[in-house]
DNA sequence: CTGATATTGTATGTACACAAACAATCCGGA
DNA sequence: TCCGGATTGTTTGTGTACATACAATATCAG
């Protein structure tokens, strides 16, 4: 019959999803050549600006990533010196996490080619549309 | 000034759909919990089933993964006998995907977790609302 | 027929993404 | 004060995701 059990994948929100993410990221890739950072790299230089000093784990809240995987980000980040480590005299479990002078300078340059990136990725949209889209998009979360 | 170079992370759209691409992920998990699955593993299944036999080139264009991923993802699914390869005599650089018998009972219960994937991923919005979200993503690729 | 070009699959290296298990530390209640 | 539970960060393992480079094969133009 015809519609029996039928599973159309590019129909499903998951693979949907999938895919503007693969080329969200593709999009973030052409406009951050030369800078060198990548989405997750960038989105926790912005959450440390923001904060001027911000614990690792609270940092993984902040940008919506694991502790493992933060952990890897942070490690790159600090092996380019971008960002530097201090330690928090109230709780010694905490590691806390700031810009460098280079990391400052890195994302003054690299926040421009952040706004380049969302207006790209949105290209195909009107102004009403990628509202729309926005906000459909966080209730999802 | 007010917006002077302001970057707000949570309202840019590349950092929203891995959010929502995340969660969509998690959603996959819950439901396909016992049928062992990844999303990736559960779309070649899909799109062999749907061809029933595709060389592991196309494969990778009709799910949307790199070449390199393509492999990866292939040689799990052989190395547990869901799938099986056949040569194509007109081409001796193909290799023909097909599902075994086990891979088309396991994709027999699993397209039922799919759709419920999909629907629990949907659940915040009203039907209207969805197929927006699904149309405007669409245009987003 | 032949050489340039394209396609198919493989291999390697980097970077997320998350589960699970763990040690160190902190904190609140008995 | 002390103990049990929570938090912070680390480690290991599996699975995408993609760039780059490569060998084998196919195809097309001249």
């Amino acid at each position: 019959m015809a519609s029996d059990g039928k599973y159309v994948l590019e129909q499903q929100i998951g693979h949907m999803l999938r895919r503007a993410h693969q080329r969200a990221s593709a999009v973030f890739k052409a406009q951050f050549a030369g800078h060198d950072l990548t989405p997750t790299q960038f989105a926790a230089l912005v959450k440390i600006a923001d904060a001027r000093e911000v614990s690792q784990n609270l940092l993984g809240r902040l940008t919506a990533m694991d502790p493992a995987t933060m952990k890897g980000v942070i490690g790159r980040l600090h092996g380019r010196q971008l960002i530097a480590r201090n330690h928090d005299a109230k709780d010694r479990r905490r590691t806390l996490w700031r810009l460098t002078d280079a990391g400052e300078r890195l994302l003054g340059v690299a926040i421009e080619a952040g706004l380049a990136t969302s207006d790209r990725t949105l290209a195909p949209l009107n102004p009403q549309e990628r509202k729309t889209l926005q906000k459909l998009l966080s209730r999802l979360t």
